[in-house]
DNA sequence: CCTTGTGAATAGCTTCACAGCA
DNA sequence: TGCTGTGAAGCTATTCACAAGG
């Protein structure tokens, strides 16, 4: 149709990138157990999607699949990982090295493949020199210092929400453009770097939500039982 | 139009109801600081989205601004906490007391307006008996029994990936119908319950994607300006 | 005047259904 | 034959722009 091998479409709708690492899950998944060969139909069940969803989402990176067999694990896998940039691999640094920030430190699949916790940083002078996860942890004076030391791209921001701007705000000067905030403070950043926020309050709010339909009638006024 | 005194449209879009928590949190915030009023633009810039948005959705909610005036904070709290089911509070119980289950069990704001952690159960026996936050951990054999006695309407998931599907089934037998998993794992669950997920190294994968589309230019094949 | 609430326009995402090809 | 890849249709969400109303 165009040009004959087009690597990839520089415009890859966000929907489907929050979903490739989805696929990307489930094709490891399915490369352990041995399967060489999967199905759209399969691999989206497999993923909790329908597979006409999959289908488009995959042909935006590309014809990887063949007619009639389906699609090869391993290279899909690695087209997926190369999409997502995981074939390097990210130096990502922790600040904030509280209950949850420890329990990233420690998190398996936060390490596993493409990312390298490469520094935890902390204000807390008792929390500073302790080793974590075989991590020593720095003080926030050293951020920028160890920012640019180990070749940091992505930060991780598990401080307390009045210390998430200043520090979001200094790791920006130092040219980090990809932040992970688990604060519960709406960041405010420069157009050109990227913050996506997790935060559980709202998960559970948003749960509450349907909850209160689903239950809305037959509990909400009466005795608990 | 329609009916006179409408009280809430009983369809609200999902990305709406994905909204409105952080409306509240900015809301709570301008209670906080003794703000009476406020504008459509002001309380959309503190929220992060923009103020056409902002007016769609809480139009849905119902007609609760001032024209030439702005909402009045207090009342547009009260009418949000009411929508997502606020005004009640609601039993969670974590089950997987690891790193990450010790870190929601301490996190403040899960605690606060609405939600209170109801049982932290665990399946080490080491860790069985210990006391987090306040709370005596629970062996997993007791899991039906402490839901119920303790009416657990909303179940944290914050096991191993192995685990969850199999505690997943066991509490959605007992007639629990909100999960939010943190196990890097599809649960598969009935229509009438709903899941909400958290995964880490998803949001992270995500962040790699921006990222190397960012550092693209400069580092990798060199085409365009 | 000022700011809300909302139809209308636009953009983005999902699903359908089938042509195209191994 | 069977499954992928994809136009076209349908749906949801966002943005625009202005009438309605304090």
């Amino acid at each position: 149709m165009k040009s004959p091998s087009q690597p990839r479409d520089r415009g890859i709708p966000e929907a489907t990138v929050a979903r490739l690492p989805l696929y990307l899950r489930a094709l490891h998944g399915m490369a352990e157990r041995g399967i060489a060969t999967v199905s759209s139909e399969d691999l989206a069940g497999a993923a909790g999607v329908n597979s006409a969803k999959l289908r488009k989402d995959l042909s935006h990176l590309g014809s990887y699949g063949t007619r009639g067999v389906g699609y090869d694990v391993e290279y899909l896998v690695y087209q997926i990982s190369r999409e997502l940039g995981l074939t390097q691999d990210w130096a990502v640094a922790i600040v904030g090295v509280g209950n949850l920030g420890r329990a990233l430190a420690n998190y398996g699949g936060f390490v596993s493949r493409g990312f390298r916790v490469a520094a935890l940083i902390d204000a807390d002078p008792e929390v500073v020199g302790d080793s974590i996860a075989g991590l020593n942890v720095e003080h926030i004076d050293e951020l920028e210092a160890v920012i640019k030391r180990r070749g940091v791209s992505i930060v991780v921001l598990a401080t307390p929400a009045a210390a998430a701007q200043v520090v979001c705000d200094r790791v920006i000067a130092v040219g980090v453009t990809s932040i992970l905030n688990f604060a519960p403070v709406v960041l405010s950043v420069p157009e050109s770097v990227d913050v996506r926020k997790v935060d559980l309050s709202i998960e559970l709010q948003i749960l509450a939500f349907h909850e209160q339909r689903k239950a809305g009638g037959p509990l909400m006024a009466v005795d608990s039982q």
